[in-house]
DNA sequence: AAAAATGAAAATTTCGAAATTTTTTGCAAG
DNA sequence: CTTGCAAAAAATTTCGAAATTTTCATTTTT
């Protein structure tokens, strides 16, 4: 008996953050015991875990699946998200200290460093490696953002949207090329600028520029109860 | 093999809100087992699932505890469910048709007729049964009034964190007299005001109003990282 | 006496199998 | 050809026990 439930864990969180499932594929336990050498009741244990932080599905009586996506579900995420990190770094702007203010700038020169680079070389789409530093540093910095908020729940809650964010959006298969970069370097910048100096309205502004690019069109069709 | 897992759930869950269980208190399969007459994996299996919306805490390897209580925890919660309150009712205020005003206008109607009842007996405390009517009753109206938000995620989490206040608050004991309905009443009515005349400031602040009874002193600290 | 080490008891995790439920398949009727 | 039903197959839940880890009381060492 030496499997290592962490593990496990730690290893289906990453494939789901990665979309190397489909999106509401069957997770079952009987057939994914057999890769990591456990019963199945483990990887049970696990999937339900995994259910509280709202990467995967579960129904009484009819097992797990992959998050499901849809256009509907994309803008939901990402609209949750903005309003997150939007309340989250208005707090930080009111309660932070020049201590948040180092660790936002550092988080930053982080990830401007990182983005130059793949900006001039191209090379994060085809190397595993850079994706997990940039991945690695762009949460850094958001959640940051977000540190002084002094709400533990809103942190983690924000936490896991933003990692259903990225199941999302890795699954819609987009564009990492230079131009991309460009933008993405420019609007980093425009949220890191506002939060130095305390522009709560332009700092919600850039959070929103930053995220806007994820939404799609959607029939309009009233709220259901 | 009777055992029935959701009224299990049901049950835990239920006690869980109603703080029949300490703050903080270990809850260990091997002993809940026996009043459920179901193995403890049974049990565990539950409270993994309670853990999903917040009532149960977990830690790997030692087991689950119910979710702890603390002035500051109290105060998370509250500032966290406002501000997912004035979110959602903002946003339905925007998107909400006349069929939301009918839906509100029913749930606060349902609502106000227990509380005026409960404002002249002074029986709430003492019946346990009037008290479910009034917690369903006021979880109605909270829920009406963000149901036209148009995010599922907002709105399920706002489903979790009210069932965490009400885990909160009901360990507090507090005093359900006849002037805590006064009081109760009239906010209830002041948010039913300003949301069906989509005075989305007046709502916010009929919200934040409705909740601040809920905060508590604490020693200002700078947050922490 | 305080701290570290030891060992027994208790609690958690994991397992493999049995029981239950859901889903699929095959066959017959309309 | 579709629909409905029954049987088989597959998947989920539950169980009781074994393995592992943590907790707690006791003893040993500094």
């Amino acid at each position: 008996m030496k499997t290592d439930s962490p593990a496990i864990y730690a290893d289906l969180k990453e494939k789901l953050m990665n979309a190397r499932f489909d999106p509401g594929e069957k997770l079952k336990p009987a057939a994914l015991q057999g890769e990591y050498g456990c019963s199945a009741n483990t990887v049970r244990d696990v999937l339900l875990r995994l259910t509280k932080v709202g990467l995967v599905e579960f129904e009484i009586q009819r097992g797990f699946r992959a998050q499901y996506t849809s256009p509907e579900k994309r803008n939901d995420v990402t609209r949750f998200r903005t309003m997150l990190e939007q309340e989250g770094a208005t707090l930080s702007m009111k309660l932070g200290g020049i201590s948040w203010e180092a660790d936002l700038t550092a988080a930053h020169h982080k990830l401007s460093h990182l983005e130059r680079e793949f900006e001039r070389s191209g090379d994060l789409a085809t190397n595993p490696e850079n994706m997990k530093l940039w991945t690695n540093a762009e949460w850094g910095f958001h959640d940051t953002l977000i540190s002084r908020c002094g709400s533990p729940m809103l942190r983690e809650t924000y936490e896991n949207v933003y990692g259903q964010f990225r199941q999302q959006m890795v699954a819609q298969e987009r564009d990492f090329g230079r131009s991309y970069f460009s933008a993405i370097i420019a609007e980093h910048q425009a949220i890191l600028d506002a939060a130095l100096s305390r522009d709560v309205a332009a700092c919600r502004e850039a959070i929103h520029d930053h995220l806007k690019r994820n939404y799609v069109e959607v029939a309009p069709l009233e709220a259901a109860v």
